[in-house]
RNA sequence: GCCCCCAUCGUCCAGAGGCCUAGGACGCCGCCCUUUCAAGGCGGAAACGGGGAUUCGAAUUCCCCUGGGGGCACCA
């Protein structure tokens, strides 16, 4: 099996070419074949090379790898279109010579005003092949003397193209639907259409795993082949990812660009994990498994035809899961550069030594790499900002001060700053009292962390240290 | 307008004629645990779009309708 994922360098990776990406490796892991990376950038006006770069770290960052293709190189040659231009243009010209493709001289204008007149008489919209009948010599001296001309394929009429797509079963087009579609523009360049069922052919695909998008072309792509003397992939057209309220996932939907997920938090495996949910299963009515385990199960046939709908919140859920699930030094690892980039500055020794104390406590109730800093943020910063919320909701009780007072004065008497005396003199504070651990703990958490959430009290006072702690609990005291 | 694809809880999937009083997961709602928040445990509400046909028997097969999606460029 050989297959192939060939974005176009026009936008940012988004999840549903992910997905699609993800399909490929699947299919060709589990087969045991190659997977080719090609860059589809026919269309110079709108790639860019931010594009490019954004489409293979992309892949990369999902662990995505390819056998072949643009940045590994290959037997096949350069794999980034706007370098093949040559070949297409030969093979253009062999198809025109052959009697499969023909001269066309029709202008822009023309046509789009045929367009209109047949589609308002109900009739298919396509091209009604009226230079089909020029004869080729006339018309290659029309272009010749420096006619504007494009390259159409003939395409067999009456005809019909049928072929078995792998995930929907057997798919039919009548060539009445299909038109004699440009192969090659006016100004020389080769189409979308030409340009990729060559690259198909010439690097040996036996599989085109793609949208759904592109189901209504695939008897164009298998005319070409065929045209070609090549013999036609086999296609699977993947369902398409939607967006909450089922439209096609778009910017409407807020930020679609994978590096949108990376920055927002999400771990790579996650969301493999998720995105594979969609449209596929694992069976054993399980949802979280490896890479390996995936790989081992794929199958194609198996992908759901109808569209799914991207959640956002089970992702995250299964992005908790997978945070939860990392070891503490890769989980470390993973968000102490993000401490470093909300303080703006690199941690000093005892803040690392604070933070993982506490580390394992974030990490347990986390679903976002982003939500650590938030977390962490009293560890390491001189002055806690109070969430107005919070201390509205905690420190307006009337037993706040008293706790606090209270708590100040038995913690300043602790021997050893940890964990186990910190609680065992504050569960001594709630019972001389009469407090209730909500009425008499909440305050203190207000007061070390600024917030009403926060990991567990105890362990943070510990992680703070007897000093900032109180400060911390002496400077509420001034403001209650 | 024309062509193609699709149709099970709010969402993602199980279900390939009787095992279905339709199963799991996310989310939601209770309860438990609990110093907050999570996590975890237990329980709950929640779906086969409609109509025909085939069959002893249809979520599962066929047809129609409806609904949703995609495509119809000298874009990819």
């Amino acid at each position: 099996m050989r297959a192939r994922f060939a974005p176009s360098p026009t936008g940012y990776l988004h999840v549903g070419s992910a997905r699609t990406a993800l399909f490929n490796w699947l299919a060709v892991r589990n087969a045991g074949g190659e997977l080719v990376l090609r860059s589809d950038d026919t269309d110079r006006e709108r790639g860019s090379e931010e594009y490019y770069r954004d489409v293979i770290d992309g892949l990369r960052w999902l662990g995505l790898d390819w056998d072949e293709g643009i940045e590994v190189g290959g037997p096949h040659g350069s794999y980034r279109q706007s370098e093949r231009l040559t070949r297409y243009g030969e093979v253009a010209e062999e198809l025109r010579k052959a009697g499969s493709a023909y001269l066309c001289f029709c202008t822009p204008d023309e046509l789009s005003a045929r367009r209109d007149e047949a589609r308002a008489a109900g009739r298919p919209p396509g091209y009604d092949g009226r230079c089909r009948t020029i004869e080729p010599t006339a018309a290659s001296e029309r272009r010749d003397s420096g006619e504007a001309a494009v390259l159409r394929l003939a395409i067999p009429r009456p005809g019909e193209t049928v072929f078995e797509d792998i995930v929907r079963g057997e798919v039919a087009f009548d060539h009445a639907n299909v038109e004699d579609f440009v192969l090659m523009r006016s100004n020389g360049s080769p189409t979308y259409h030409l340009a990729s069922t060559i690259d198909d052919v010439d690097f040996a695909i036996t599989h085109v795993i793609r949208g759904e998008d592109l189901l209504s072309s695939t008897p164009k792509h298998i005319l070409i082949a065929l045209a070609m003397g090549a013999e036609p992939p086999q296609y699977a057209h993947l369902s398409l990812l939607m967006g909450p309220d089922g439209k096609k996932l778009s910017k409407r939907h807020g930020d679609t660009a994978l590096h949108a997920y990376r920055a927002g938090g999400f771990l790579p495996e996650a969301f493999v994990n998720y995105v594979a949910l969609l449209g596929w299963n694992f069976g054993d009515d399980e949802s979280v498994f490896t890479r390996d385990e995936m790989v081992a199960r794929f199958d194609l046939s198996d992908v759901q035809k109808n569209p799914a709908i991207f959640d956002n919140e089970k992702l995250e859920w299964m992005n908790g899961v997978y945070i939860r699930d990392l070891a503490f030094d890769d989980f470390l690892a993973r968000t102490e550069p993000l401490l470093e980039a909300d303080l703006g500055r690199p941690l000093e020794d005892a803040e690392r030594d604070a933070y993982r104390e506490i580390a394992p406590l974030i990490q347990e109730r986390m679903r976002l790499l982003t939500e650590a800093p938030e977390q962490a943020r009293f560890l390491l910063v001189d002055e806690v900002s109070y969430d107005p919320a919070s201390w509205e909701k905690v420190m307006t009780k009337p037993d706040s001060r008293r706790a606090v007072e209270a708590a100040t004065t038995r913690l300043e008497a602790v021997e050893e700053w940890a964990t186990d005396p910190i609680e065992g003199t504050l569960r001594e504070m709630l019972a001389e009292l009469q407090l209730n651990a909500r009425k008499g703990l909440q305050p203190l958490r207000v007061a070390a962390t600024g917030s009403s959430v926060s990991p567990p009290l105890f362990e943070s006072l510990a992680a703070l240290g007897r000093e900032a702690s109180l400060k911390r609990l002496r400077g509420v005291l001034e403001r209650l």
